[in-house]
DNA sequence: AGGAAATCCTTAAAAATTCTGGGGGTTTTC
DNA sequence: GAAAACCCCCAGAATTTTTAAGGATTTCCT
C-alpha cells in the first residue's frame, strides 16, 4: 500500500515541524503523535527558529530522513529584515532531500505567497493555519503519504481565485502591486521596477481600470487586487 | 455537524448522476449506495442524456432537491456538434437549484474546460476520472457534504500547472491554441480571431519560442502549451 | 496654519511593439 | 505533378506604451 525507505523502520513516521510559535507546535506534536495510522506511530520533532530547523534537517541527511516536514511560511515577524523563510527551508530540503514530503502552513495574509511557494518547492501539501483542526491535520498527513498532494479548504480557494481571474497583468503590473502591498512609496517604486514615475502611474491607473476602482486610491487598488488572489 | 435543509430529511441523502456511459454511473450507484456515512443512506438517481438530466434537475426544484449532482464534463463524443455540455447543466443547476453540492468528473482529456468551468460554476468537486476509485468517490461525498471543495489529485495538478506557469498569454493566443488543439485549419484561423494570417503566423513562432519549441511544427506547440496547462 | 512632500491626473511627443501585406520556399494532399 | 496548405522573413503602417513636463489636490509635519 505505501513503502518508505527502509524496511526495518517502517513502525515509525518521522515528522518534523518548524514554526517560531513554540505553542501551536506543541498543539501539533500531541495531535499527530497520537494518530494510529496504519499501524505506523508518529514521531514528531520541532524547532522554533530557520537555524535550528535548517541544522536538523542537514543532520537528518547522513541519518535517518524525516518523512514529513510541516514548513510555517512565514518564520519571523514580517517587520524584521530576517529574509529567511519557511520557503526557503523547503528549497533547501528539496534538495537535500528530495524523497521528505514537504507540507507548508501559512496564515492567511500570507497567501500571496502562495504562488511563489508552488513554483518553487511545489509542496506536497499546503494548509492555511484557519483550516488546520486535529481532523485536517491527520488527513493531511495521511493524505501526504499515500496520495499526494493535500491543499486545505481555504488553500484551494485562493489558488482558484487565482486561476479564474481572467486579468492578465504581467511582471510589471504585479511587481507594482507587490510593492505596493508592502507599503512601498510611490515615489520609491521606480528603484524597484524599471519604469519611469508616470509609466507607472499608467500602470496603476490602467489596473485600478481593471479592477473597477477608477479614481480610487491606492488602497483601493490592492484591496481590489488581494481580493481577486494576485497578492 | 452537519445540516441540510430539511430536518425531518436527514436520514437520506440524494444524489443525481449525469454521464453518458450509463455502465460508470452503476458503478457509482452501486459504490455510494453501499456508503455509510454519518448514519445517512445514500439514493443515487441517473441520467445518461443531456435532456434527460435537465429535467430531472427542473423537476427536483419544486419537490425534494438534490444535494449532489454528478457531472460528466462531456456528455457527447466530442465530434457531434450537440453544444450541450456538463458545464451548461452546472449553470442551469446553480441558478435552479443553488444549495445543490456540484461535483464535476471529467477524463484527462477534457482538463482544458477546467479552467472555464471553475469561472462559470465554482464547483464543489472536480474529479479527473482516472482518479475515480470507491475511496476518492466516497471521500469526494464526504467531503463536499462537509467541507467543500475537494478536488481530486490529478484535477490539482492540472491546476497547479496552470498557476505556476508564468507565461502570459492575452486572449488572442489562448483562442489560437484552442482552435489548433481542436483540429482548426491554419487558412481557417483568421475566420475565428481578428488578426491577420501573419499576425497569426507572428504570434504562433513568438509562443513557440516561449513553450521552447522553436523551428518545430504546430503540434510540438500545442502539446508544449497541453503539458503547461494552457489547454 | 503654512509649507513641503507626496500623490494623482493630463497632455503630447518619442519609443517600442504589434500588425499587416507581400514575396517566396517547403511540405502535404489529392 | 500541380494545387493547396504551411512556414519564414521583411518593411512600412498602425497601435500601444513610455516618457517628460506641468499642474491640481491631498497629506504630512512642524
Amino acid at each position: 500500500m505505501f513503502e518508505l525507505k527502509e524496511k526495518r523502520d517502517m513502525k515509525t513516521l518521522r515528522i518534523l515541524a518548524i514554526d517560531d510559535h513554540e505553542m501551536t507546535m506543541l498543539g501539533y506534536k500531541f495531535i499527530l503523535e497520537r494518530v494510529v495510522f496504519d499501524g505506523y506511530s508518529i514521531i514528531v520533532d520541532t524547532a522554533n527558529t530557520f537555524e535550528l530547523g535548517e541544522r536538523m534537517i542537514r543532520e537528518s541527511v547522513d541519518s535517518f530522513k524525516y518523512d514529513i516536514l510541516f514548513l510555517d511560511v512565514q518564520l519571523f515577524p514580517p517587520n524584521e529584515q530576517q529574509p529567511e523563510t519557511g520557503e526557503d527551508l523547503g528549497i533547501l530540503a528539496r534538495k537535500l532531500v528530495p524523497e521528505t514530503k514537504i507540507i507548508f502552513m501559512s496564515s492567511f495574509s500570507d497567501n500571496y505567497r502562495i504562488n511563489s511557494i508552488l513554483q518553487s518547492v511545489d509542496p506536497d501539501g499546503y494548509l492555511i493555519k484557519t483550516d488546520i483542526d486535529p481532523k485536517t491535520l491527520e488527513e493531511a498527513v495521511k493524505t501526504v503519504v499515500l496520495n499526494p498532494p493535500y491543499y486545505s479548504s481555504k488553500a484551494l480557494s485562493a489558488i482558484r481565485k487565482k486561476m479564474t481571474n481572467n486579468i492578465n497583468l504581467d511582471e510589471k503590473d504585479k511587481k507594482i502591486l507587490y510593492h505596493l502591498s508592502i507599503g512601498t512609496k510611490n515615489k520609491d517604486l521606480e528603484k524597484h521596477i524599471r519604469l519611469s514615475p508616470s509609466s507607472i502611474e499608467n500602470r496603476k491607473r490602467h489596473m485600478k481600470s481593471l479592477f473597477g476602482t477608477e479614481n480610487e486610491n491606492d488602497l483601493a487598488l490592492i484591496l481590489a487586487a488581494k481580493n481577486r488572489g494576485f497578492i
